[in-house]
RNA sequence: GGCCCGUUGGUCAAGCGGUCAAGACGCUAGCCUCUCACGCUGGAAACAUGGGUUCGAUUCCCGUACGGGUCACCA
């Protein structure tokens, strides 16, 4: 067989050679133990946690290093694409605190344009460069046009889909295909003229040259040393519409594009003996490769499954709606790829996960559930170190979007919320009431006439007038120029008068001696103030809320009660 | 089913041949305290399994089980 002309024959139109090409993509110059990685996403759809994780190991090991991360989108089957998907991707990911330094980024008009002189960095305006290294493959008889349509394909192969894999006899359906690709190996000089002549369109495969009970020695940097069979399956090159399938872009671009290092899941791993005989086959350096552990979720039956797309917390912009603030699921994700960050994070309380040392060997190699009561405790200690300020306009700017009323009401009066966010907080032992901004409303609405409802009632072990008493008492008394102290002796006062002792340790060893003591009179007032019985401290509460607004909460209770 | 990867408390995890097997989340008892939150002191809770190697295995090797991934002109 004449491969030349068989690449003439094919590529007619591919004039460049892959040296020329080599040459418009010329090393990096950048300093000794520079990363360069990069984000391939595919335009179909959003950015999901899953998909986070290795972006910022990705981020992370670029800047840290002093070297690039660049964005390449891979929009190689038009069938999937979403309109707008890779936009609203690169919006995503730059509120999770990945920003690309390269590649293709959101320009001023908020379209994709590229930047970067190793572009274009969208797989479907690279046509011709993957086809010329095609082309070589197929002059070194490396690489064969197949004619088999999709469909006889399909037809062929009954069992492509997921649910029929299981039930299949395996050995006879790979012996079926050992015979098949034989098949299409087979092919004269003539039967490809006329096929072209006819118009009928093809892919091109690669041949493969492995041997599957032959295996070779591979270090992942996260798995570390492992052994794989060699590829002996001719899998696509291009498609019959001249678009690579990712195998072929991947290691055209990330040798072209100078990636150092490869991130990907490990759903990735099984296919990494095609990459491997890729990257031999072309003459290039193969990167290093990181395939990172899944996230998993727990399925109905109490299995472990790959977190996928539609699942809770799987949805990058659900977290948005449900009030989690981006740097709270930064921690969180830093905490599941580092096993030593959250030591780190005590000892750095105030620093920026960017000041993070981040190794790779820290890394876990099996996969991880995702853990709300974790991110949740991660998520309340990153808002207490917040100041006031911070969170009012925070919790501002995510209720006029998600809760609009409760929004309004605080933007209404700031320096009313500010000084409501601001109890206990800014101390060495700040209060951790909020793991969303969504928990502000249950939190602390009672301020606000409008989320002012008594939710919660006194109990019947109380005495009706008793409560009363208090309460008209309290009122009559209330002065809000006392200072703490004062205040809290007035209480203690009115309800020791009515057999409620303020001394709660001698109530402790004879409660039966008492009607009650201080902590009942206190949630007298607290409910009647807050609605609740349980809320941040009454007095600071008062002092907040104004006596005005004190007195008429009381009052309405002394008539309700 | 073939191939690949994995398996330490409910979850996330330290651990690299000799430890009473860390720590965090969650759960829980108590302390502090006007409630809550915070904080503090405790508690329950783990090396999947069978064989080796070794004076000694959670740590090394092999098998088994279980879990995950993958087997497209999708990435």
């Amino acid at each position: 067989m004449d491969y030349n002309k068989l690449s003439e024959l094919l590529f007619p139109h591919i004039t460049q050679t892959p040296a020329e090409i080599e040459a418009q993509f010329p090393p990096r110059q950048l300093p000794e133990g520079a990363k360069v990685t990069r984000f391939a996403p595919s335009p179909t759809g959003f950015v999901h946690f899953g998909g986070l994780f290795p972006t910022t190991v990705a981020e992370r090991l670029a800047h840290q290093s002093g070297g690039v991360l660049y964005l390449r989108i891979e929009d190689t089957d038009a069938k999937r694409e979403v309109a707008g998907a890779a936009e609203a991707l690169i919006r995503t990911l730059s509120v999770y605190g990945v920003n690309f330094d390269e590649g293709a980024i959101l320009g001023e008009d908020g379209k994709i344009c590229d930047k970067g002189a190793y572009g274009p960095y969208k797989q479907s305006l690279r046509g011709p460069i993957y086809q010329a290294f095609a082309k070589q493959l197929v002059r070194e008889g490396k690489a064969y046009p197949c004619f088999t349509t999709e469909e006889e394909l399909e037809e062929l192969h009954q069992i492509n889909k997921k649910e029929e894999i299981k039930n299949t006899d395996w050995e006879a359906e790979a012996a079926k295909r050992k015979a098949e690709m034989l098949a299409r190996r087979s092919f004269t000089m003539e039967e490809v003229e006329a096929h072209l002549a006819a118009g009928d369109p093809f892919v091109l495969r690669i041949l493969a040259d492995g041997d599957p009970e032959k295996k070779t020695k591979f270090t992942d940097l996260v798995k570390g040393n492992m052994e794989i069979p060699e590829n002996d399956e001719d899998f696509v090159l291009l498609k019959s519409d001249g678009i690579p399938t990712y195998h072929f872009a991947h290691a055209v671009d990330d040798h072209l594009m100078g990636t150092t290092h490869v991130i990907r899941g490990e759903e990735w791993l099984p296919s990494l003996a095609k990459h491997l005989q890729l990257f031999r086959y072309l003459g290039f350096k193969t990167p290093k490769y990181m395939h990172i552990a899944q996230i998993m979720r727990l399925d109905e039956s109490g299995n472990k499954k790959k977190l996928s797309k539609r699942d809770m917390g799987a949805n990058m912009d659900d977290y948005t709606g449900m009030g989690y603030c981006p740097e709270a699921v930064c921690e969180y994700v830093m905490t599941l790829l580092n096993s030593n960050y959250e030591e780190w994070r005590m000892q750095n309380p105030d620093k920026s996960y960017r000041d993070f040392p981040f190794h790779i060997k820290k890394m876990s190699v099996s996969g991880c559930l995702f853990d709300f009561n974790k991110l949740n405790d991660v998520s309340k200690n990153v808002i207490s170190r917040m100041d006031a300020k911070t969170v009012t306009e925070r919790v501002t700017e995510w209720a006029k979007e998600f809760d609009p009323a409760f929004g309004a009401a605080l933007a209404k009066d700031p320096a009313f919320a500010e000084q409501i966010f601001a109890i206990g907080r800014g101390g060495k032992k700040p209060r951790k009431d909020l793991a969303t901004w969504a928990d502000a409303k249950p939190y602390m609405g009672f301020f606000y006439d409008e989320f002012f409802t008594v939710t919660e009632d006194f109990g019947e072990q109380y005495d009706r007038g008793d409560i009363k008493t208090v309460l008209s008492e309290f009122l009559a008394s209330y002065d809000p120029a006392d200072d703490m102290n004062a205040w809290f002796e007035k209480v203690k006062a009115i309800g020791a008068a009515l057999g409620y002792t303020p001394d709660m340790k001698a109530y402790k060893a004879d409660p039966s001696a008492y009607r009650g003591n201080v902590a009942d009179v206190s949630m007298f007032l607290r409910l009647a103030v807050t609605g609740k019985k349980n809320a941040p401290d009454l007095y600071t509460v008062m002092q907040i809320l104004g006596k005005e607004k004190v007195a008429q909460r009381i009052e309405r209770m002394i008539e309700q009660i």
